[in-house]
DNA sequence: GTGATTTTGTTCTCGCGTTCACAAACTCCT
DNA sequence: AGGAGTTTGTGAACGCGAGAACAAAATCAC
């Protein structure tokens, strides 16, 4: 589910602040959904919750994780060290997550060498190598839109299974392969439309 | 809807091709949904194809445009420039779809004064008075987990009403104000969960 | 001008996800 | 030990969005 990860971080957070113990309710605030949910979500993993107590919270913690595959090393390869591939490569919530960057990738040999985050930018033509020698199997790009689908090829064609894609194009890749697309600009016109739409209906009332 | 903004993408896409009119079906598969679902979408807009031939590309993207308020500017505030902050202050798909951001704020002020992709970063006290003189509806959040609700609330106070978080935390803000969340690395798991499930279920299977 | 063809706009049905509501189970107090 | 009070896990109803199917309308061929 997708729900997983915001569940995580909220268990998380409730164990920096000392909770050893949380009923769905509190958990489910923390998460931002609602606690019939949750405890469906959860229940789908198994029985890690005690009736009349709640959930131990370290425990569900690691149970989670467990399923998510949080709890081993992905490594990660990055493609387009723009601004945006710049970005990435120095955020930190990939590392405390369990994801490593193994390889900076980009197609402009005049970045090649150059370091980011202490990673060297190398060719996009190391990916093959790079892939079968630390056995990456999540590839994110974040080159221009006109290159997206290239990348997304090269990586299939590579043996990676799961892409992370930040360019603003649709991607066709073959089954098999699990793709996921984060539109930054998409969501900021969402809120316009938003507020667009509020400005209208405040025209129209008057 | 939160799919407009795809179809304005694949309109865009269409048209610097050069294609002058196009099918439900064609623009469908552009965005990657299901075309009766995009007649739907359209539909409810108003009455914008014509029977028997199609979308006129160009004057379908402006209503859609004018729809989602991406005819006109929207002045933006970028608070927290670490490493994602600067990254979307040098973005450029923002500035191309009609965003304008006209202030950097941080609350660290030895960065106050340095200059971001053009624009100086100035102090986070200094919300109240940008957001009056620009008329900002529109923040984006990309600081700590940690300072996230602060500034949220302090945005919301200044009469900022749409909010992009790049926080991983749930705001609470009240009615009337919009949040939008983007969670870099929720994503990233998801795709992990997908092949550790992958992974299982080879090791089952044998 | 009339029929054939294409394509939109809309209605209807289906399925999934969410939420409510309740029984089972555990703890705590007396 | 037994009852009161909590809290989980789950069965059932509700609602919404997606996709299929069809009617209305416009073009094209003859």
């Amino acid at each position: 589910m997708a729900r997983l990860p915001v569940y995580l971080r909220a268990l998380t957070t409730l164990s920096e602040a000392g909770t050893a113990v949380c009923s769905s309710e509190d958990l489910a605030a923390a998460a931002g959904v609602n606690s019939a949910k949750l405890r469906k979500d959860l229940s789908y993993l198994g029985s890690y919750g005690t009736r009349g107590v709640g959930y131990d919270v370290d425990y569900l913690r690691y149970q989670i994780a467990r399923e998510m595959g949080a709890t081993r090393d992905w490594p990660v390869v990055i493609v387009g060290i723009g601004n945006l591939g710049h970005a990435l490569a120095n955020y930190s919530g990939f590392r405390s997550r369990g994801f490593r960057v193994v390889a900076l990738l980009d197609a402009d040999d005049r970045r090649h060498g150059e370091t980011v985050a202490g990673v060297v930018v190398r060719p996009f033509d190391d990916l093959r190598a790079i892939v079968r020698e630390h056995g990456v199997a999540i590839g994110v790009i974040a080159t221009p839109a006109a290159a997206a689908q290239d990348v997304a090829d090269q990586m299939v064609d590579a043996g990676i299974s799961s892409i992370l894609n930040f360019a603003p194009t649709v991607l066709n890749v073959g089954p098999g392969v699990a793709v996921s697309k984060v539109d930054l600009s998409k969501e900021l016109q969402v809120l316009a439309y938003h507020e667009q739409r509020k400005a209208h209906a405040q025209e129209t009332a008057s």
